[in-house]
DNA sequence: TCGGCCAAATAAGTATGACTTTTGCGTCAC
DNA sequence: GTGACGCAAAAGTCATACTTATTTGGCCGA
């Protein structure tokens, strides 16, 4: 209801000329085509966009920011090592989810979300308010009511909804923040698996149940049945990254 | 060894004016001084910091990039809510670590923390490298031996370096790089100990069994162990975060 | 021959002023 | 009261001149 936004992993649309360089260089250097080491300078890039290096600088500002870039007088704007990139910035992930190594990406986001969502799940079923619950058991019935019959999509929509509440349910905005991650993990689910095979029963049935752990403030039993489902989606892992 | 950086959150030492710039604007915001919904003017804080526009317009790019702000023409700079706000960007962590809410985000990170950390520490011992596991030795061994006689700051130099290594050798990047919010958490507790207090020997003896968990690649009893650390670290947080 | 020091070249950083574009808001007509 | 119109405000863009730090390399002395 109150999400307008679209489904995807951050903020798509850039706007303003800076933005459209760093949706042009972002990419770029995540997918790896600019390797560590490599400099760019400022005076070439303005050229090669042709625009003025003021937009230049402030793309680089951003990527630097993200610790993708350094930038050294007298040296030019260096790209850092992969070990040092903000991996966390929705950007960055994005960018990486359409990259290259987007199967790489995808375990480490889905190892990220088994150890982060079930203890979430724990500290909603302490935390939760009535109209959190209401909305998991609401979304839970969407998606045992959309999980059959080729629905993906709109089971899509329940599944992520339902991550999203217990995320923000948990009380901890770290958590919280992490929504995205996982609808991101859950959209490359939905996308790669094959079209017309259904969502695993047992899988729909968990949901259901983490829902009334929550709603009975059942905590060890949310955590557990949620470390079930975060099981579920690592064994899927095999499929999707090769 | 190869750690020459200061024990710091993350980046110290702004260069540049608009660094300088953002020392100042990044820590305010993040301590609540502008509320959600307070614009700035790019010349107005021009003038207040007597620097080119140029210098603001980075600045704002980059706290634009922490989604601290979003720019909107004709409107000004406005200060987005918190729970927008880019909460893994590791200056944003620094910055609400020294302000106001401190007790707050020591919280928040240290539930992170312990969602992660033993799930990181399963992995670490079915990928751990003998090197990695020959470190982790080596600083339980160094643990054990500043855990007596008020030598705190060693220890905590060696608390660290585990559960960086722990976190390293998990393979997972994302795990990586929380090792920077580990130390931040390590290091708070430490500020905020009874200085003549030593380390709890439980808590010590813990990280040796780990350390051998992981060697022996017993990958569920190192997690359940450092379940153990970072529960008896959620124990302490009432005394640290009042 | 080696080593350190100084100077020139270079690329980022900063400042400034003029111009463009978007857009909130008030006004005026219907 | 509602809609269209236009003004003005503030960010966005650009070109240019100037500053500063840093690398490189050559020169000079030990």
């Amino acid at each position: 209801m109150e999400n307008g936004a679209p489904a995807d992993t951050g903020d798509n649309g850039e706007k303003g000329l800076h933005g459209r360089v760093l949706e042009s260089l972002g990419p770029a250097i995540t997918a790896g085509d600019y390797p560590p080491g490599t400099v760019l300078r400022t005076d070439e890039l303005a050229q090669r966009f042709d625009v003025s290096r003021t937009v230049i600088r402030e793309a680089i500002r951003v990527l630097e920011s993200m610790q993708l870039v350094a930038s050294r007088r007298r040296v030019g704007v260096t790209v850092r090592p992969t070990e040092e990139w903000n991996v966390y910035d929705p950007r960055v992930i994005g960018w990486r989810l359409t990259g290259r190594d987007r199967p790489r990406q995808l375990r480490s986001l889905t190892v990220l979300r088994s150890a982060v969502e079930p203890v979430a799940a724990g500290l909603a079923a302490t935390h939760a308010t009535p109209a959190q619950c209401a909305q998991l058991t609401e979304h839970a019935m969407g998606m045992v009511a959309t999980s059959r019959g080729q629905q993906l999509d709109a089971y899509l929509v329940h599944d992520m909804a339902f991550h999203r509440v217990v995320l923000t349910a948990s009380g901890n905005e770290m958590f919280a923040r992490l929504a995205d991650v996982v609808d991101a993990v859950l959209t490359g689910r939905t996308q790669h698996h094959v079209m017309f095979t259904d969502p695993d029963p047992a899988a729909v049935t968990l949901h259901v149940q983490v829902a009334e752990a929550v709603r009975t403030g059942d905590a060890a039993r949310a955590e557990s049945l949620t470390r079930e489902i975060t099981a579920g989606a690592m064994a899927e892992l095999d499929v999707l990254a090769p």
